[in-house]
RNA sequence: GGCUCGGUGGCAGAGUGGUUAUGUAGGGGCCUGCAAAGCCUUGCACAGCGGUUCGAUUCCGCUCCGAGCCUCCA
């Protein structure tokens, strides 16, 4: 039973063998600073974590790295219409991200490169390219000259000669080919910007993500990750510009693997500012769980697109309600957390077939009443041991379900008029003994008559 | 125009050359004074048309529909 990839740079699930079998590798494009994440990012972001956490169930040493990029043009656009320093920018941003992911269950990762730290080295690289012929400088600019790169388009399966040129986008006059993207451009003050050989400038998109992956990981490495969307162009260019100039001319020379996430829509339609539908991690964080948002995020193959609704996150957070009632059926059984079953593994190292996994964690909770002690305590370590891999059922099951608020709320009240409601059943007075439930209800308590007597929870 | 990926039950979503995916919602029932939770039960799902096959939702071809990318994007 062995890691199974879909490796975007064959088109095929390939078996996953690290260069280094005792140190693994990933890097993934982290996000550019300059606004609150969106659940886009964190479908990256999560998908990423969990890789991290299969590899790390397989491999003894793994090592992730994902870039925060602090310097681009859509981050001096926001200073200007903020007017807010360019740094203090970068820098709030990139709390608010991780705090936001960390909010999903994602940790850290092992190494969080900035940009702006390897500017140095990014001139090194131009200097390099533009050495080697591979880059020219005209108008304070530096390109990259993509037609001296054979490889072009290798990843993204593109023929330049079917490709309509500029089609978006307008062509600079001062590009030798249309294709060719910018490493270096001027930094008209008072622009930020860093002294180079080429005038005083900032680095292009791409360039960063070259030199930080290189830098903190060594060449060639495992995985280089990242979003669908990243595989043209940002994927294709750093390709180009570390598969050109070094001995690694192939980008499996760069990386073994490369791995995309799908697309997030919303409500069926592309995210997007125009249709103003853009989901922010911030203030989903306020309305459920993150636990739910990370299960919603992993309830379809990371590779499919996932069409973000309420009701999908509605149906997620039953399911989550129901998997924490039969751990907190199970509360009395102490169970020693283990790798789960090799059913369940297999699943996750089949190209982590998360959907498959939740179906498997949902016929073993289905099991459950009437199990066992011996097959309970197997389903408890499953269910633990699962959520542990996929970054769920991690609280304690009578929070999560809302039972122990009885110091965060207005415990006393509450028991006077279940002990008002109990009277009142007695007496069979059922009309006095509703209302208060319905009294209860506003205030969000739900109350259960249990064989061991009322017992309240905070339903929302 | 080019490239890539899809179309599975109300919704979400795996998978398979012949057997119940799974969840959620809905129907029926048990339990309950009523609930909640739980339990039991239930639904002619595989875009269309051809082909291969003893047999296709699964393989092949075509058609229709949808999505993404073609230098802003996760």
């Amino acid at each position: 039973m062995s890691l199974q990839l879909q490796n975007t740079l064959s088109g095929k699930k390939e078996l996953f063998e690290p260069v280094d079998p005792e140190h693994v590798r990933i890097y993934a494009c982290g996000p550019t600073v300059y606004n609150y994440a969106h659940i886009g990012n964190a479908r990256m972001a999560v998908v990423n974590d969990l890789l991290v956490r299969v590899l790390k169930t397989q491999f003894k040493k793994v090592t992730y790295v994902s870039n925060i990029t602090d310097i681009d043009d859509k981050i001096i656009e926001a200073s200007k219409e903020t007017g807010e320093e360019i740094y203090s920018i970068t820098s709030k941003y990139t709390d608010i991200y991780n705090n936001d992911m960390s909010a999903l269950g994602v940790k850290l990762p092992d190494i969080q490169p900035r940009a702006t730290d390897h500017i140095k080295e990014m001139i090194a690289l131009i200097q390099k390219l533009i050495d080697a012929n591979k880059a020219y400088e005209k108008n304070g600019h530096v390109l990259f000259h993509v037609p001296s790169f054979e490889n072009y388009g290798i990843l993204s399966k593109r023929n330049r000669d079917e490709q309509i040129a500029g089609s978006r986008v307008e062509v600079a006059p001062f590009k030798k080919d249309p294709a060719d993207f910018v490493l270096w451009k001027p930094s008209p003050s008072p622009l930020p910007g860093w002294n180079s050989p080429w005038g005083f400038g900032r680095p292009g998109w791409h360039l960063e993500c070259s030199v930080m992956s290189e830098k903190s990981l060594g060449l060639p490495f495992d995985i280089h990750s990242g979003g669908i969307d990243l595989v043209f162009p940002h994927h294709e260019n750093e390709i180009a510009q570390t598969c050109s100039i070094s001995k690694h001319k192939e980008p499996k020379d760069f990386a073994t693997y490369w791995f995309h996430n799908g697309f997030v829509n919303v409500e069926g339609e592309k995210m997007s500012k125009s249709i103003g539908n853009i989901r922010l991690v911030h203030e989903l964080n306020k309305k459920y769980k993150g636990e739910v948002l990370r299960l919603t995020l992993l309830s379809a193959h990371y590779k499919q697109p996932l069409n973000w609704t309420e009701e999908i996150i509605e149906q997620n957070s039953k399911m989550l309600d129901r998997l924490y009632r039969v751990l907190l059926e199970l509360s009395d059984i102490s169970v020693k957390l283990e790798l789960p079953t090799d059913s369940i593994m297999e699943s996750f190292l089949d190209d982590l077939n998360t959907p498959k996994i939740i179906a498997k964690l949902n016929e073993e909770a289905n099991s459950a009443s009437s199990a066992s002690k011996d097959r309970k305590v197997k389903i408890k370590k499953n269910l633990l041991s699962t959520g542990k891999i996929l970054g769920i059922l991690e609280d304690d099951p009578e929070n999560w379900l809302g039972y122990s608020q009885k110091s965060k709320e207005n415990s006393e009240e509450i028991e006077r008029l279940i002990n008002q409601r109990n009277e009142a059943r007695r007496s069979k007075n059922f009309n006095l003994a509703d209302t208060i439930r319905d009294t209860l209800k506003d205030k969000g308590i739900e109350i259960e008559d249990t064989d061991k007597g009322t017992i309240w929870r905070k339903s929302r």
